[in-house]
DNA sequence: ATAATAAAGGACAAGTTTGTCCTTTATTAT
DNA sequence: ATAATAAAGGACAAACTTGTCCTTTATTAT
């Protein structure tokens, strides 16, 4: 399960990133709104992916956050890394200090496949995948 | 990802399932010893599982944790939703209140069949399967 | 019956994650 | 230049999870 954190980093930078066709920069106060969460929260976190540069954002007056065409192209795996740490995909199921296939827990042969299936579809879908379905109506971020 | 006292809960039963065989009970200090945390942090999450019955307990002398022939089959889906709520194998990835197919989030289509084959896997293992790579040496609990 | 043992249970302490506030810095428009 | 705007950043507060301790209760053996 992903923490709370980083549910709020993929909402919020899918609603930045929404607005990429049309090349609007937005506010963390419309961001709080569209995706109901803390304004402070929210800045907090994107705070983090902008030192990070998966996110940009300007500030002052008509300032706000957006993304680059290069970062439209960036795999959530890199949000989620940066959220929950480099060696997410790599954690034992059961807390042991390291996944081995030589030292295995006893969930190992079962845990690691679906750990990867979820790795590799963090690896794929891109941050511009993620906002599609929103813009035409078939996802949602609030509910 | 599974919190720390499902991690010890998993653990902790495993060790207590692979004495099935011998018929032996185990108290909680080799039970401490063998997965290696805190014995009063076992105790306290295996009061809650036995409560549920998901284990059995004798107190006093030659007393100590053991599982009957019944819970020997249990799946450890319901280990799994004894520690994280019943509702663990359907909350929604970015915490939506409530995952639907006519309410998706944006990661719905790809999060779903990985939670789903996540839960599979628990629905399917049982107890008794947890320890039979461990007592063959193929599998293990701490390190 | 008594003493020893071991889990059950309650209370609380520590640590971690999450949320809030306030000040600073950068940008824009006047 | 000045004022207004909005993100950056630091400090702290609240909530939740995890870990520890201590007392009670049940069981066993003497
Ligand atoms: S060793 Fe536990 S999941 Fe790989
Ligand atoms: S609605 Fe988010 S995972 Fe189903």
């Amino acid at each position: 399960m992903l923490s709370i954190t980083c549910q709020t980093a993929i909402k919020a930078i899918t609603y930045i990133a929404s607005k990429y066709p049309e090349n609007k920069k937005v506010g963390l106060k419309e961001i709080a709104i569209h995706i109901n969460e803390s304004e402070h929260t929210i800045g907090k976190v994107l705070q983090k992916l902008s030192k990070l540069s998966l996110i940009s954002s300007h500030k002052g007056p008509k300032g706000g956050f957006f993304i680059s065409k290069t970062q439209h192209n960036l795999p959530l795996l890199l949000i989620v890394k940066a959220i929950e740490g480099d060696s997410y995909f790599e954690m034992c199921g059961l807390g042991l200090s390291k996944c081995s296939d030589k030292h295995p827990c006893p969930i190992h042969k079962d845990f690691k496949p679906v750990r990867e299936s979820f790795r590799k579809f963090c690896a794929k879908m891109t941050i511009g995948d993620l906002y599609s379905d929103l813009n035409v109506g078939n996802a949602f971020l609030i509910g």
